[in-house]
DNA sequence: TAGATTGTTAATCGATTAACAATC
DNA sequence: TAGATTGTTAATCGATTAACAATC
């Protein structure tokens, strides 16, 4: 099965020369070469063909590959071609910025498949969030859930909590049925095999960094 | 040189390796094995000792890991013995909430290293928020920065500000002669080779996930 | 057709894993 | 000593790059 197959470090260059493609403007009918797509990417040339070659042959011999035509195989790839429902769980510091941002930009940037997260919900347990509003959403408690995600179709969480519950939260969340995750909690997760949770976690940067100080 | 030939993979689990030590109490003078640590971080035993071994002879053999010594040895690599100054570049949602986030819990984690990362200064050209107090700390004027860096013997800086200025940012904070960065914005930086920057970008985060709904 | 660049296979490179001798 | 686990080399695996025939 090919989703078992193509390395997540591939699905990531995609996600990447989508945004190169998206950040530039070019004229209708325009063509790409795998070297200046690879020059923007940092990648070599062969890379990019390799990756584009995994998921079909878009490009024209002696030409290149057609931009909008790559641009909407990228977008089909990624599924970023219809919006999908997103909940941010936690509306401590962090949870409220990614609310706020997100929903007055979502997903942070411009073009097609800009708008293809949506943030659905917002998920507290603190009686003195529930209720509020947050960036134009009202925060609902933790307990309602599992009917929200269904009413919604939520199929991604962000994980906005402090370290100590993260795990607790994650296993809650995971029953209703969740598979998509990024965690911003300073703390690594358990979770099944076919759940993916994707770590975005400042602190772990920064103990990187500091190797290289 | 070592420091060139150390793949960033291993720094990066080393950083992993340390926070589950100091997630989890300890006896002094408790031993923890290869298998035992792997475990904790989903990764093979040989792994953790070749990660290991790169750096030294830290292990007993027929014994472990001497987990106190291994902890110092993890601080002392990833250099987080001493703390360093930090800056958040960009005072708006996101930078701010990190602003908040980060004084409070330094580096949001617990443990000796804990406080590795500290927050000197902000800064953001808006004249509103110029002056402005945030987690703490008043907001500076850009145009400050150098001498702030200087003064406060600031190493790595957070860049959030908005995607469409953040190359511009990233130019004039590297003449500063900052070489470590964590950019927040949804753009691929370009830098000079001797200047890091990481990634922690939720819109490619997002992205990525795309592909597997 | 000549020039260029893809699609794809084969060669290279590097990282992970297995295995085992050294040794606590 | 016997049992266990490290340190380290050798084997494996997978991803990247080079090369080139196919073809626009």
């Amino acid at each position: 099965m090919r989703t078992t197959k193509t390395p997540d470090v591939v699905i990531r260059r995609l996600a990447t020369y989508l945004r190169l493609l998206e950040e530039r403007e070019y004229y209708l009918g325009q063509y790409i070469s795998s070297s200046e797509l690879g020059e923007l990417a940092g990648v070599t040339p062969a890379q990019v063909r390799k990756d584009l070659d995994m998921f079909g042959e878009f490009g024209k011999q002696g030409v290149g590959y057609p931009v909008r035509h790559l641009k909407r195989q990228l977008i089909h790839i990624l599924k970023v071609d219809k919006p999908s429902n997103i909940t941010i769980v936690g509306v401590g510091e962090l949870g409220s910025a990614f609310a706020r941002y997100l929903t007055r930009n979502p997903s942070g940037r411009r073009g097609e498949g800009a708008d293809a997260f949506r943030v659905a919900a917002l998920f507290d347990v603190d009686p003195i969030k529930v209720g509020q509003c947050v960036g134009g959403l009202r925060v609902d408690h933790l307990d309602d859930l599992e009917a929200r995600v269904k009413e919604m179709d939520i199929k991604i969480a962000l994980l906005t909590v402090p370290a100590p519950v993260a795990q607790e939260v994650l296993d809650r969340v995971v029953k209703t049925g969740i598979k998509l995750f990024v965690n911003f909690a300073p703390v690594r997760l358990k979770a099944p095999d076919d759940v993916r949770v994707n770590h975005a976690d400042v602190s772990l940067e920064l103990h990187q960094l500091g190797y290289y100080l």
